[in-house]
DNA sequence: GTCTATAGGCAGATAGAC
DNA sequence: GTCTATCTGCCTATAGAC
């Protein structure tokens, strides 16, 4: 992938094997194709989240499950798609802006979720709000995806997501936050 | 700031005043002027760090020192060029390929003496080798910075931020990893 | 150093035949 | 639905006058 200012209709119309006159059949403009994109992407994600939600595993195998979506999302093209266009968001079109933030709002309300319950459950430790950590964890595995980018290196990436996802979500060693004793 | 594809000449040269043609004078080329703009973004940046460094101050407020370049950055250009250009990566030409290489690997190199003379000092605390942490940090403090670019708000950023170094090299609480007591 | 003029290419998009 | 042909506009880049 190479971003919306880094696609042409041509190239999408070549890799269909389809003129761009065609592809103008489909999608009226540049935008809607864009949009396209970024739904579909979003609507396999969700699929991808429900998936994982359903699953009889605790909060912290949950959380690593979402990491390895990001690590098999590199693996194939090499960055997330909203991602790259969060970069250049300020020359998408409207709509494409905002199927952007829908993707990024379904994956904090999903963590949030995965989050408020393991700690109810006693499974992760944090301070601060699921939502922030939540926010924190989709900035850094965005992130490491963003800056593993120019090293052909896979394992750059697996490496940084595990060092996060141990920090931001460890199981607690201890109980309470007693004053620590010297 | 809108990418390598989502600028022009036009562009630059309109903000300058002068014509395409003049620009032209000045660099061979996109990719040269490309490349120079990051090498001087670069170059900003390494004196920043270098004034840091020199501060008669201890690891953890380096850190945080360290954030709020990233953060003053937000509030000029909503994004950091290297970052936006790693989204980017593939369709830039091989200079400024390098050039953004370069600017990560200066980060990173900073970030590791940072936080190895900060673990010597017992300053901070962390597991791992210092150069996993320092990679966890940029791509953390990236993302926040990607992530946060469609919403407007920048106190998001901050509080992204905040969130991070509390968690990647909080001093240390407590001394010994002790059995835990119930 | 900066300009005008212009080349040459590729972009997104449309009309109309099949 | 897909095609050919074509339009218009913007892009990077160059030639050559001042």
């Amino acid at each position: 992938m190479r971003g919306f200012n880094g696609f042409s209709y041509a190239d999408v119309a070549g890799e269909l094997d389809i003129t761009t006159a065609s592809l103008h059949y489909h999608y009226r403009g540049k935008a809607e194709l864009g949009k396209a994109l970024i739904d579909r992407y979003g609507e396999r994600f969700a699929e991808a989240l429900d998936a994982i939600y359903a699953r009889p595993a605790g909060a912290l195998p949950k959380l690593r499950a979402y990491a390895d979506l990001y690590a098999g999302v590199m693996d194939e093209e090499r960055m997330c798609l909203c991602g790259m266009l969060a970069a250049e968001y300020r020359t998408l079109p409207e709509p494409m802006q905002d199927a952007v933030v829908t993707f990024f709002d379904a994956n904090e309300a999903w963590l949030d979720r995965v989050l408020r319950e393991g700690r109810k459950r006693g499974e992760l430790t944090f301070s601060g709000s699921p939502r922030e950590v939540a926010r924190a964890l989709i900035s850094a595995l965005e992130g490491a995806l963003l800056t593993s980018r120019p090293y052909a290196d896979p394992d750059r990436f697996r490496a940084t997501a595990r060092e996060m996802i141990k920090r931001l979500a460890s199981p607690a060693p201890r109980r309470a936050p007693a004053a620590p004793r010297r």
